[in-house]
RNA sequence: GGGACGGUAGCUCAGUGGGAGAGCGCCACCCCGACAAGGUGGAGGUCGCAGGUUCGAGUCCUGCCCGUCCCA
């Protein structure tokens, strides 16, 4: 026996560590370069090195490797480049995480020593998701792989830092900003998550007493007096009206607040300049309780009336709402939390970021919640808290450790994308490019959906804040020199200040956020730091050339960097990602990708769901409803799991997954397993008979099947084109159990077992050729068993199936009239089991066919009998029996002595009121007009067609009913 | 509040204006020289609801209901 059974554990990694050590997947940029081959390129999402596998990973990069192999197959040189991203939060805080373990943090280590424990960190865990994806098959080009920190990353950062510096296109400056109080860093409006439902809230209102002089108290007392007049003389009606207006007479103002610790940081308390109530009191003070301030009481349209009092206090410092009011009115900045978030000594900022004053304010050191509480329970004591209400609310919290994040003013770097930063300069620059290219079809995301999702969020960019207050990442090429206070931004380190020689130079402390390395991943991966090498003489003249083509900053960085790579592999074709990272890293690849090479990236993005549990559940640890991609792969197989993943992948759906799923997916693989058992066992019992003449002794069949092939070809490509993973799998799926398995290679057994020489030759010679291109065709979803199986076939002609062509078609015309047989042969079985005969019980049943197909009949024969368990025998005459009536033939049932089941007649009737149904539907279509008019030729014809196999099929059931109900037999 | 997507068999989902499909599950029968992880046959549907366009709508348009997600 060549095969055992299906054990995919048993060769799965074998044959991986083949193609690994083959090369394989490794790109050859001179084939590229120097004999103009089709390339095909694209890059992995980089996954966290502090992540592990899990299953959205493995569909993503499923997804690329049936796409890469399907382009070696149809002669691309693939180019699939992976590595991780360093993951600055994320990173950082697990290795913080081991450190709190030991009782330490990282302030005890200092930054030096605490990088390097990220380093040896990242050397052990930082390849763990790498090394599973090997698991699952991948054809990534490992020799390529990279790391958002590596080397020339770190350069290439650098320079792309100095270039935007350069062009005007990077600021620092005081601004507000979502800061995680636990990380201590500044977040991207990105890295902000609100939960789907609001928390339950509180909305407190204030007293703020208003600060009236004598004159103020009289006009008060006046208003009330006037307002009560004009409420006796009119009606019930208005009365309600009038009281909603009624101005406020009270000697203090209550303002509504979900955040009251904040209050702290008031600059002024604002109305809406249309509020009756409040209008007399714009411009009044009021003493700002607990802390004695003065502030005043402005009018602003962004005020909502319905809200609370429609009073509401302004922090310019800590909300961004009012940080914009603030800077309309020239309050100024009060900045009450440190970077804790715990409250400090109130610092009074402008907008430019200078110092005015600091003010010593009450609860300094208290925690904001713990804030919160004091100054509840202060006002409350001193009679100045009105009342407290419950109030949803939606809280920002950090991406990473689910903090809840505070607005924090603090000085950043930007990018300028804003349309009304500088006058847009940035969204002129960086963002219009990039929404033109989706616009022009130049970039095209598929589901064409995800576009709007893209122009939107371009068109109404804001500035992005690249900096954050972590140890972790590519440090910020600027230089502060701390005697003149020169920023020198400089792609190198530098030691003295170029203004005034002082070598008391300090970096910032800051580090890029994470996406802004993972933003050039597409072109940064393909340029390497030159060291001093040089480049690789028999390509020095032809880089050359196409670096003449090249725009400025391409071929400054050449000069340090070797883009052979680059020039042979960007754009990218495609781009497969998650939707969740359309903003975080699409968009942003596109920005930069544009904005430095003056190309796209990539010219397909294509966006996938998310993987969720068979319940459409997320899946969480939590919830305990995980999925481990490696558990399923160690039970049934990379394949499997590929195969389910692929075959889950319709476009713009989640996906639910479940082991049902899976173990059905292990059963196709099973199924084509056998089959190939089958053949090789065939053949072998045929003492390896040599069938490479076979296609000359095709028969009926064996012509029938390869016919069915070219059919399932046309549909794959044209499937696999439009990135319908789901409808290749279902094509290869139907074809391979439903048609080659389940007919032709019945078919082919008497043939293959008991028939002359050429018989077997020629069933050796398409069982062989149909199962190759069958491996083939699979090998792009389940490469390891098409592998495995590849190796087994005597009519393999390369060493891997890596190395194949995509399949041409066999050169056979369509068989309608084999069609017919089997479509017999199943009617038989339908028969049979209609009038309660049992498979195993032969019939006898007598042929009358045509001329044109009577030989293709007599040579099927066994099958038939076989297939349909049945006595065939020919008739050149009509006999007195019960029959089917085929197009080109007739068959006729002795059915004498084998029926008895009378209730069968029940069955009939339905089935004949089913087709009499349908068949009133199309003839109400072919007698009306209108249809006959209006419709298409060949609809028309369909229809016709269709009536006619109607009254067929009726024809047949009736001869059936008339034979029970006549020839009964007890 | 704005937007996107989805609602088709018990479950999970395909469906390209022209006879409602697949897998799993279910029922009945069957170990047949690859496979019981299999074979043969079968049952099961008001395509979310209501209008409209059309000779013809699961498919296109409008409104509504339910669900999921994104943005503010």
């Amino acid at each position: 026996m060549l095969l055992g059974s299906y054990n995919p554990s048993s060769f799965e990694e074998e044959i991986y560590k083949k193609w690994l050590d083959k090369n394989y997947f490794v790109a050859d940029k001179r084939k590229v370069l120097k004999e103009g081959k089709r390339k095909f390129s694209l890059v992995l999402p980089p996954p966290n090195v502090t992540g592990a596998l899990h299953i959205g990973h493995a569909l993503n990069a499923t997804i690329q490797d049936i796409i890469c192999r399907y382009k070696r197959l149809k002669g691309y040189e693939v180019c699939w480049i992976p590595g991780t991203d360093h993951a600055g939060i994320a990173t950082q805080f697990m290795v913080e995480k081991e450190l709190a373990k030991e009782g330490k943090s990282r302030y005890d280590l200092g930054r030096e020593k605490f990088l390097e424990r990220v380093w040896q960190w990242k050397e052990k865990y930082g390849n763990t998701i790498i090394n599973q994806l090997k698991k699952l098959g991948v054809s990534c080009d490992w020799s390529r792989q990279r790391f958002t920190m590596d080397e020339g990353f770190y350069k290439l950062v650098r320079k792309v830092f100095v270039e935007l510096y350069k062009d005007g296109l990077i600021y620092r400056g005081l601004r507000l900003i979502n800061w995680c109080p636990r990380c201590k860093t500044a977040l991207s409006d990105l890295e902000v998550e609100f939960d789907d439902k609001p928390k339950k809230g509180k909305l407190y209102y204030l007293r703020y007493p208003l600060i009236l002089s004598k004159e103020d108290k009289e006009k008060l007392k006046k208003l009330e007096e006037e307002f009560e007049k004009k409420l006796v003389s009119v009606s019930e009606e208005e009365k309600d009206k009038l009281l909603k207006e009624k101005p406020w007479t009270k000697e203090y103002i209550v303002v509504a607040t979900t955040r009251p610790e904040t209050m702290l940081g008031d600059a002024a308390v604002a109305v809406n300049p249309n509020d009756k109530r409040y209008k007399h009191l714009i411009g009044k003070k009021i003493c700002l309780p607990l802390v004695n301030r003065e502030i005043p009481i402005i009018a602003d349209e962004f005020v909502d009336p319905k809200f609370g009092t429609g009073c509401v206090k302004i922090t310019p410092a800590h909300d961004f709402q009012d940080y914009e009011a603030g800077r309309r009115f020239s309050l100024p900045l009060i900045k009450i939390m440190d970077e804790d978030a715990k409250i400090s000594k109130a610092t009074f900022l402008d907008y430019e970021g200078n110092t005015i004053k600091k003010e010593n304010i009450p609860y300094e050191g208290l925690d904001r919640y713990e804030a919160r509480e004091k100054v509840i329970k202060d006002l409350e004591k001193a009679n100045l808290l009105e009342k407290i209400e419950d109030y949803p609310l939606l809280v920002g919290k950090c991406y990473r450790c689910k903090t809840i994040v505070e607005p924090m003013l603090s000085y950043q770097w930007f990018i300028k994308l804003s349309k009304e930063t500088d006058n847009g300069i940035g969204f002129e620059k960086i963002v219009k490019p990039a929404l033109e290219a989706v616009k022009n079809g130049t970039t095209k995301f598929i589901p064409k959906e995800w576009e709007k999702t893209y122009f939107n969020w371009l068109e109404n960019i804001k500035d992005w804040c690249i900096s954050r207050q972590l140890w972790w990442g590519h440090r910020i090429p600027a230089f502060y020199c701390l005697d003149c206070n020169e920023l020198i931004v400089s792609e190198e380190n530098i030691d003295s200040c170029p203004k005034c020689k002082s070598k008391n130079i300090k970096q910032d402390e800051d580090v890029l956020d994470t996406w802004f390395s993972s933003a050039l991943w597409p072109f940064g991966t393909l340029m390497y730091l030159k060291n001093g090498k040089k480049l690789d003489e028999d390509l020095k003249e032809i880089i050359e050339k196409l670096l003449e083509k090249e725009p400025e900053t391409i071929k400054k960085f050449a000069k340090e960097f070797d883009v052979s790579d680059y020039l042979a592999f960007y754009p990218n074709d495609i781009l497969v990602t998650g939707f969740d990272i359309i903003f975080f890293w699409v968009a942003r690849m596109m920005m930069m990708g544009l904005y430095f090479t003056k190309k796209v990236p990539f010219f397909d993005v294509l966006v996938h769901m998310l993987v969720r549990d068979e319940h459409g559940q997320k899946m969480s640890k939590t919830k305990g409803n995980v999925i481990d991609p490696l558990d399923v792969i160690k039970k049934y197989g990379a394949d499997a799991l590929r195969w389910t993943l692929a075959s889950l992948s319709s476009p713009g759906r989640d996906i639910r997954l479940s082991f049902k799923t899976i173990e059905s997916s292990n059963f196709f693989m099973n199924k084509i397993w056998n089959i190939a058992k089958y053949i090789l066992g065939v053949y072998e019992n045929n003492n390896n008979l040599d069938f490479k003449d076979g296609y000359k002794y095709l028969s009926y069949e064996d012509k029938w099947i390869l016919s069915r092939f070219n059919n399932l070809l046309k549909e794959y490509e044209n499937y696999i084109n439009q990135y319908r993973f789901d409808e290749v799998c279902r094509s290869l799926n139907k074809f391979i159990w439903d048609t080659f398995a389940d007919w032709y290679i019945e078919l082919s057994k008497n043939r293959a077992y008991k028939g002359e020489k050429e018989d077997k030759k020629a069933v050796l010679w398409t069982l062989f050729n149909v199962f190759k291109n069958i491996l083939i065709l699979l090998s792009t979803v389940a490469p390891f068993i098409s592998e495995y199986l590849y190796e087994k076939i005597p009519n393999r002609e390369k060493e891997s199936i890596l190395l194949e062509e995509f399949p041409k078609p066999f050169e056979v015309e369509e068989n309608k009239d084999f069609e017919e047989i089997i479509k017999f042969i199943s009617e038989v079985r339908n028969l049979k089991s209609i009038i309660g005969i049992p498979p195993s019980s032969k019939i006898d049943i007598y042929i009358l066919p045509n001329e044109n197909v009577e030989n293709m009949l007599q040579k099927t024969k066994d099958a038939i009998e076989k297939l349909a368990k049945v006595n065939v025998n020919f008739t050149k005459v009509p006999l007195d029996l019960p029959n089917l009536n085929y197009k080109n033939f007739k068959v006729f049932f002795d059915l004498k002595n084998k029926i008895n089941v009378k209730e069968q007649v029940k069955v009939l009737d339905k089935k004949l009121q089913k087709l009499e149904k349908s068949l009133k539907q199309v003839e109400n279509k072919l007698n009306n007009e209108s249809f006959l008019k209006r419709a298409p030729q060949k609809v028309i014809e369909k229809a016709k067609k269709e009536k006619e196999e109607i009254l067929l099929e009726i024809e047949k059931i009736k001869h059936a009913l008339d034979f029970i109900k006549g020839g009964k037999n007890e």
